[in-house]
DNA sequence: ACCTGAACACCGTTCAAGT
DNA sequence: ACCTGAACACCGTTCAAGT
């Protein structure tokens, strides 16, 4: 039943990394999860960066399928993108802090997170990339213990939200979902 | 002259790091820049994260210096943020990054840095941060090369600075100022 | 096809000792 | 006050070899 060897190394890497942080994925510690020597590891995966680039197509498949699944308004889908990155601090950091490898990520996928937020926007492709940075900046200044203590961030965020839904106001389908990445 | 010897080693971290990339800055490879054996750096700096929050530190200082001298209108502020933060893409991932030790930080440096942002909401404390994570947001995407290499990213900050400008019109100095983190 | 053991060139950090 | 040498417990990765 089990797919394939390569599979479980990611398996195991994304266990790791949510349970004891970034730090803690470690190509030996990784071996031992799988009880095995570490340098088997390299008949499976080309090495370390290839499992991260692994984790971060997993994140970008999820949160899109979040996102499409939040429906119409700016709030819905902004609170789903929120929501998704502070249940999965370590696989969205990871996501989104590293450059992403577009050979060998599955075609679309990209597109597919993105949109969501073309859609938002009535397919403005610069309003759409102004709220993706947006929502990755608010969740990340959040996830990295930016903000004092006592902020009150969902007063930010219902800021936020309230400037972009007043410049786009969602436009009737305007666009009918182009598949292209922001 | 020399100030102190922690200074220098500080100094020499941000070299290495503006030259060579994060992945450069090791004790020992510091210690060979200042002619030195590695556990000679533990007489004057606690160790490697300290360095790091120095160097966080005086990423604070500075684009919070940057930021002052920019004068009034949001336009004028995202643009001065963006290019620092271009300028210096190493240190000002390091800052943004990791979470703000609060402890050893002068006093006065994290409100300074804020006050630009504030006046320019008039004192709106939630429009303040909604403003910062938007410009973080879109800094951090660009630096981590997450849009597509033929991205319009200026019409990107355009949209995002009107959609903000429009909301939060500049209040004639309601607020003096106030001192405060965001 | 899958795994091992030994090895290489690295890390951060500690500690006893030297000037 | 400032520095060194040896050491410890780690890294990622390679390679020859075994089943």
């Amino acid at each position: 039943m089990k797919a394939n060897r390569r599979g479980e190394v990611v398996d195991a890497a994304e266990r790791i990394l949510e349970r004891e942080g970034s730090g803690a994925v470690t190509m030996r510690r990784l071996a031992e999860e799988l009880r095995i020597q570490a340098p088997s590891l390299y008949k499976h995966i080309a090495g370390k960066t290839e499992i991260e680039a692994a984790l971060q197509q997993r994140a970008l498949e999820r949160l899109g399928a979040v996102l499409a699944g939040a429906s119409g308004d700016l709030a819905t889908l902004a609170a789903a993108y929120r929501r998704w990155a502070l249940e999965h601090p370590r696989l969205y950091e990871l996501s989104a802090r590293h450059s992403l490898d577009r050979r060998g990520l599955a075609p679309g996928v990209e597109a597919a997170a993105a949109e969501p937020l073309l859609k938002v926007t009535g397919g403005n492709i610069a309003a759409a990339r102004a709220i993706w940075g947006l929502a990755h900046g608010l969740v990340d200044l959040e996830l990295a213990n930016r903000f004092p203590p006592d902020a009150d961030l969902d007063a930010a965020w219902a800021h936020a939200i309230r400037a972009f839904a007043i410049y786009c106001t969602p436009q009737p389908e305007s666009d009918p979902a182009q598949a292209r990445a922001l």
